[in-house]
DNA sequence: TGTACATCAGTGAACGCGCGTTCACTGATGTAC
DNA sequence: TGTACATCAGTGAACGCGCGTTCACTGATGTAC
């Protein structure tokens, strides 16, 4: 594509191929993976690049086709697992929930947690949000399956399942439920973007935490 | 990088060099602006291709130079674009805003139909939306000027007046109102990339729009 | 327990692709006299 | 008005790049006897 960018001067030294010593790698489904993953990290969907998954394996370029079927299998691969990673962070706020609350303060704070853990993974682990979200025509997402390293449940179900539970608790009136799942994803997605690509990038992360609760305020009182 | 896709026969008819007479162009400048801003509209940032340019203005890929220096002037340059196109989208709602609206009633109808032309456009237009939030590693976006080919007012200068608006008319508490843009604007980005790339992707645009209102009505609410 | 053998994970070499970009050029145009 | 000339927009050819993918192979491993 574009000519090497020699602002860095290229490193002569193989520092991601962990020299095998037996002919067989033991795990080169799992190895690819990992360094698509580590890719999509560092650098979102197209980052995720066959040749180099395998120089980080330690491998030649073609022994990727044993495992995968072509780049877009990884491709899909390491978006599965970037989705989980998304749930996993979700859970992770939900965790925090204090067991006391009941009722109406318990179904306003998985909604909080179930946000607040979506866009604190934006930050934080912005090149996998944007391999979880990959625009459909860079990859096939059809017939798709999640790895669970999780309770199972993707974010869309998390978040649902939150409302679902503000509906319980009357807080929030049964003819609004329908749909309300993009209302409230929408908001706390478009706020991630906007503070990872848009005009917020780059503020302090205590500016975007503060900036995140006060949207999930209107969500909560708007929705 | 990927092999060609057979799916559609290469056309061997040169569609789009408009078989020049003259040795000089004219205004290979405009023609290749314009190229890139078609390309944009086809496929978003990454179809930008400086020689799809060249080809399509029927010049030699190297004549480019004279008129960019890079890639990435080009790229800006279709940026620019593509922000003012959403500006001339969001403009045409406003002006639909019935005159005879005054005070609460046309600060709220000024909020509503800046987030409504921002929505329809990234419906319409998806891949010059697209283009015009690039993501940052992709595009050098500092020094960068805008062509206006409207008020002169971006997106975000135009969302910000009707905030203001809505202060002065007493809709919006005026220490709700520094950094009330993020929060509009967050939520209507995010709705607008759930449906062009997320789960609510191929809606019909009936059911778009009334969700984009929908969302509208829980910002006015929350906000 | 020891040997023959089939399996198939990883190798080695090569392909064609389209890209951005550089170089030395050429020839139409507008300007100065 | 006519001619000489400088300008510089577009040409032609080539570059190196890294990519995804294909092919025929080789040799370590596990299994059947």
């Amino acid at each position: 594509m574009r000519p090497r960018e020699h602002l860095v001067p290229p490193d002569p030294i193989v520092v991601s191929a962990p020299a095998r010593s037996t002919y067989r790698h033991g795990d080169l489904y799992r190895a690819l993976l990992d360094a698509g993953i580590e890719l999509a990290r560092a650098g979102g969907p197209d980052a995720v690049v066959l040749r180099e998954a395998t120089r980080r394996a330690g491998v030649v370029p073609n022994a990727a086709y044993r495992h995968f079927a072509s780049r877009q299998e990884l491709l899909q691969a390491v978006r599965a697992a970037a989705v989980s990673a998304v749930a996993v962070a979700m859970e992770a706020e939900l965790d925090k929930v204090p067991r006391r609350l009941k009722g109406a303060a318990a179904a306003r704070a998985a909604l909080r947690a179930v946000g607040t853990g979506y866009m604190r993974f934006a930050l934080a682990e912005t090149g996998l949000f944007r391999m979880a979200f990959v625009a459909p025509d860079k990859i096939d997402i059809t017939h798709e399956k999640e790895k669970a390293g999780n309770t199972g449940l993707d974010p869309f179900q998390l978040l649902a399942a939150a409302l679902d539970q503000m509906v319980e608790a009357g807080v929030l009136a049964p003819e609004r439920r329908p749909g309300a799942e993009f209302l409230a994803w929408g908001a706390v997605h478009g706020l991630a973007m906007l503070t990872i690509d848009g005009p917020l990038r780059g503020i302090p992360a205590v500016q975007a935490e503060a900036m995140g609760q006060r949207l999930l305020d209107m969500v909560e009182k708007g929705i």
